[in-house]
DNA sequence: ACATACAAAACTGCATACACTTTCATCTGT
DNA sequence: ACAGATGAAAGTGTATGCAGTTTTGTATGT
């Protein structure tokens, strides 16, 4: 009876989407590390729902890879291992490369121009060493690059990809130097793919990933919190 | 209470997985077309089960892109328009172009060896004009090169872009000509990748994709079923 | 002190029940 | 006959309860 009047706190998509968002979000920002447990009736509590929505959110969490799901076990915050983890990275490398690539040859002037303004304006950020920011604007920066390259389904992938490794870069820019040379990196994309040039841009971006997976691996922290 | 006693009919995994697979497999075989509805008492009934698990995995599904789903409508069988189906055979191409050219720097030799004996043995398919088996190959063969890159998540961003598309090109090898172009576009693959030669063997592998995406083109059915 | 056995607690898997929404057929007035 | 109203039927969304499995803490023997 008192069924139906829960939701609206929580309210804006459906219940399961809402938390299916919430959920990835606090995986991909790092507030739950890699191999924490989200156990359902906590879940339900925490979001003041039933299990079975939870249910459903973890289920879709799962198919998108985001957590680990094995019978009779609570789901865990995927915790994957170097292979893997390197395999990701490879094929970043190369989903950045094919956007970037398709990117220059496809943009459109209005999106060339979004692209070097908002690259432009992160200089300052660089300057001033403001990570949060910056890591903003990075994240803007490579769904342009995805969106860019007018390829629904690559977009999807690299998204998709992207979230996958954001619990294991978390750290990336903490490493000396890295902001400003993530910012030459993104220089050489930008004027490759202002000027047309698919193949220089394609190389300039896949490169650009093989230097954070390097970066990232060393923060690729072991597996941890397992019980 | 007889609530216990039904499951073992169906089971091998657990029965959420089980019914994944199945509708997959329907959608994918084409038993169900695009448009099609999947109503979650019917299959509940189909699989005798309750409907709870029946949601699990169709929510699965939904995440995986083989079918849709928006609130309080029942799910229905992925039908993509032509621009989304062009992205994917798009991204198909590029990422078989991929997995062709690392297969042919990484390969093992007994990879190598198995996949020309498979595509060898192809040939005589081709020649009896038997297109079921054919098929079965082809299939065989692309996941050859896809688990030839040695890249997990390669393997699974392709087999799961293969995977929407099969319900799109289930004609293709009807078409006039089109077994034996397709075994020689395989064999330039396979010799570029036996002879270790990668940008040829991606770009055979590219090509052979694009190929394929206009013979398919042709046959994307126009939606159906929406009642 | 340590390993093993076992029982209670915690948790997952699924079925069922009910609220809410959409769909569809029938009725009504024109 | 036809457009719109209306209510039953069908279907989805979620809560709850029970069965079975895993985990955990404790007691027991060595």
């Amino acid at each position: 009876m008192t069924q139906q009047k829960r939701r609206k706190v929580i309210r804006a998509g459906t219940t399961v989407e809402q938390m299916v968002r919430a959920i990835a979000d606090m995986i991909v920002t790092g507030a739950m590390l890699p191999g924490e447990k989200l156990d359902e009736v906590s879940l339900a509590a925490r979001f003041d729902v039933s299990r079975t929505p939870v249910r459903e959110a973890l289920r879709e969490l799962g198919a998108m890879g985001l957590v680990g799901r094995e019978p009779n076990r609570s789901a865990i915050v995927t915790n994957v291992t170097d292979t893997q983890l390197h395999s990701m990275f490879e094929a970043m490398a190369e989903l950045e490369g094919i956007c970037a690539r398709l990117s220059a040859a496809r943009m459109t002037v209005d999106e060339r121009r979004a692209l070097s303004v908002e690259h432009r304006a992160s200089l300052r950020l660089v300057d001033r060493g403001l990570l949060e920011h910056y890591s903003a604007h990075n994240t803007e920066f490579h769904s342009r690059i995805y969106r860019g390259a007018h390829n629904e389904h690559l977009l999807e992938l690299a998204t998709q990809t992207r979230a996958r490794l954001a619990p294991f870069r978390r750290a990336q820019f903490r490493l000396t130097g890295r902001l400003s040379k993530s910012y030459e990196e993104h220089d050489r994309i930008v004027n490759a793919i202002l000027r047309g040039h698919p193949e220089e841009a394609g190389q300039a971006a896949y490169d650009h990933v093989s230097i954070v997976s390097d970066a990232s691996a060393i923060f690729a922290a072991p597996a941890q919190s397992y019980q």
